[in-house]
Order: C-alpha cells, then sequence, then structure tokens
DNA sequence: TGGCATAAGTTAACATCGATAACATTGTTG
DNA sequence: CAACAATGTTATCGATGTTAACTTATGCCA
C-alpha cells in the first residue's frame, strides 16, 4: 500500500542506526545519568523497534561500554593538547583539565569510572582506552621527573598518587561531597600544588632534609 | 487447614522482617553489587511476599540508602579507633584504614560513592552519616595541624587534599585502573608520603623557601 | 540482468522487575 | 471483647532486556 515516494526513504534500513544510537544514548546519559538508558526509550525516539538495535549492539552493557570508550578517548585528547614545555605549569594543568572534563561530564564520567561497566579485563577496547589516558599523565609526570623538577621516586608511584588525587576530586566534588560546595575554581590548582609542595610544615620539611645532608 | 503447632510460628508476621532484609540485602551488595539486589528476590528467600517489603522500604532506593548508611558508619568507627597521639602517624594510619576498608568491601564503598543513591541533599540521614566519616578525618588534619606538624594552609584544604586522595586511591584499586595490580601492601603508605613531604625535588623545594626566607 | 545470500529491519513472546491497589490476618489495646 | 493498627497476601500494571521467527531491502555474482 504505502510504497510510493521514491526519494524519500522511510522505512527498513534506517541509514545508520548504529551512529544514531550511539549518540541519542551519549545525550541520554549526560542529561539523565546511565541508569536512564533504555534499549526500547532509545528505539522509539529513533523511529524504530527495539530488536533491530541488537543488530549493531550485542547488549545494552556494550552500549554503554561503547560510550566509555568515547569518553576515554575525548579525555585523551584534552589531556594531550596540555603545552608540556614547563614542568609544573603542565602538571598542574594536565589536573586542572582532568578535573574540568569530569565537572563537564559527570554522567559520562561515572559510567567510565563507576564500576559499572564489564570488568575492563573482559573489553580490551575498552581497557586499551583507559591506559591511553593513563599514558598521558604518565609521561608528563615522567617527563618533569627527567628535567629535574620531581624527586627520584619511581615515576608508577607519583603516577598513581596524582591520578588517585586528581580522580579523587572530581569524584567528590561531582558528588557535592565536599563542604563548601565545589564553587571554588581554585581548588583543584590548591591541591595539586599540596601534592608537589607537601603538607608538611617547613620544620618538618627541614627536619627530614637533615637526616640525608 | 494449617491451623495447628501453635508453638511454632509458620506464617504471617515474619518476625522481624526489616533487620532480616537488610541483612540479605547487604550480603547480596557484598557478593554481586548493587545492581544484583532485587526486591522480588529478597522477598522470595526470606519466604514472603515482594509487596511486604514495602512495608518496611519505601522505596528500592530507601533500603539502598540504608545500607550505604550503615557502610558510612561502619567506616566512620573504623577511623575513629586511629591513634590520634603522633599526628604523622595518625595521618598515614587513617589513609591505610580508609583504603583498607573500600578494598574489604569494593562493592559497598562503590554504592556510598558512586553517585547512585538519591543525591544527598534529599536524603538527610545519609549525608550526616557521611559528614561523619568526613569529620573524623578533618578533625585528625586539624589536630596535625594545630601540633605544627602541617601547613599554615586552611584546614577545609588540607582535608579535601587527603580525602581526594585516599578517595581516588580506593577508587582506583578496587576497579583495577592502577597498573601493576593492587597488590602492593606499600602503595598507599608511599602515596601518602608523597603528600605529606611533597613530590618536588629538594632543589625546587629550596628554590622556593627562599623566596620567603 | 536475474537470482539469491545476507544485512537490517519487523512482530510476538518470555521472564524479570518496581510499584500499587485491594484484601486478609495477626496482635494489641481501650 | 471489639475495634484498630500493623503486617502480611494475591492480583495487577507498565516497563525493561532479550530471544525467536519472520520479512524486506541491498548488493553481489553467475
Amino acid at each position: 500500500m504505502p510504497s510510493n515516494t521514491p526519494s524519500l526513504k522511510f522505512a527498513y534500513h534506517h541509514g545508520d542506526l548504529p551512529k544514531q544510537t550511539h549518540h541519542l544514548a551519549l545525550e541520554t546519559l549526560r542529561e539523565h545519568g546511565d541508569a536512564a538508558i533504555s534499549l526500547r526509550a532509545l528505539a522509539k525516539q529513533l523511529g524504530v523497534s527495539a530488536p533491530a538495535l541488537y543488530r549493531h549492539f550485542s547488549d545494552r552493557d556494550t552500549l554503554l561500554a561503547e560510550l566509555a570508550i568515547g569518553g576515554f578517548e575525548a579525555l585523551t585528547d584534552r589531556l594531550r593538547a596540555v603545552d608540556q614545555q614547563m614542568p609544573r605549569k603542565a602538571l598542574i594543568e594536565i589536573g586542572l583539565v582532568y578535573v574540568d572534563f569530569a565537572q563537564e561530564e559527570p554522567n559520562l564520567y561515572r559510567l567510565m569510572f563507576g564500576g559499572r561497566v564489564l570488568p575492563m579485563s573482559v573489553h580490551p577496547r575498552l581497557d586499551a582506552a583507559r591506559k591511553g589516558a593513563f599514558k598521558v599523565l604518565e609521561n608528563t609526570v615522567a617527563n618533569a621527573r627527567e628535567l629535574g623538577y620531581l624527586k627520584p621516586s619511581p615515576v608508577s608511584l607519583i603516577t598513581a598518587a596524582a591520578w588517585s588525587l586528581v580522580h579523587g576530586l572530581s569524584q567528590l566534588t561531582i558528588d557535592g561531597h565536599l563542604p563548601g560546595g565545589n564553587a571554588e575554581p581554585m581548588l583543584t590548582e590548591s591541591v595539586l600544588s599540596l601534592l608537589l609542595e607537601g603538607s608538611q610544615s617547613d620544620a618538618q620539611q627541614q627536619s627530614q632534609q637533615d637526616l640525608t645532608p
């Protein structure tokens, strides 16, 4: 019965369902969190039946994993754009970019690190994307250390500390766990400075140096 | 038909459904994560019909919130047990206890901080429990600062840094995000030392002190 | 060009879940 | 002892993930 309008594609073979599904799912995630992502609802909004999505995503978890992968890639891109000339400035800037990303995309960030998606070990692409972001941070630390800006502690240790700090700060601020609100723009920079310069009093630093003169 | 066996309670009025529900839900959370908690499944295991649970928990989210509250209280208890005599030792120990808790109860920890339950602002008891744990950490920092062990930076700033560090370290280790595995027992202590003593090289520390002699 | 394999949709159906309404039973208490 | 509140029950609704079986469009190859 409805077989005319030849120039207009009207039904079957939607075009690029995968891309549009990904896009709409990402938007839903951004605005309402991952719990609000329903394959049926997505399908309805895309004007398609629910099982159609299973042609392109074997699983709901797989779709979420792809969103997380995109998140890691976006984060990696932003981190890579940081200027690496001056060690201290680079380290601070990396941290700022990281926390900014989490605050701009809280729901995406939670999906990336919430431990909700399939364990990393079983999803190679997701694991690779995560490692890519980590590498940028690690390279920044390694570079700063080679330039003599950092102590000769193992790079892995300093990197773990730096990542823990920015990740913890991100999580706590986007969930409102820090008192005084997360409105303080200088908080991130101040916290990072503490990791660089230490939080001990000068007297303590002094007496500690005296041990190995 | 079945109206005998008077000494044995057999049906209606289960006894203490709330407590047993809480207990079973906690066990399920521990072993399989919060996503595995289903009110219907809990009811079946408790030998009771599903709507019965709604007499005691207005909502699934409410049950999860109670589990999170219990988690914060348990964490607070552990943190309070830390000896506060020597500032440095206390700070390190607080961090170790914190990370240990997260590693022992990863699923509970994720529920507490995953941003999955109702926003803190709308659940007063949950918010209070969280603040209780935070207070212990803050007091430890304040005490160490008053004893002259820490720099005169604002207590809120140092506390935010310390909490971010241990929280980030917890999250990253329980999700396996740190390379080399989370098997290193000294990692937490080393990372905390970095925050206390700084990660800058001695030369940098020196030149920075020279600015304000 | 005709035919056919395959990719990409469809409807139908199943199991599970959270949640509510209406009803039944128990225990307590004035 | 009778009324009432507390605490269960069954029946039911709407939504979800997922699979099975079927249908249609697309593209490739003899």
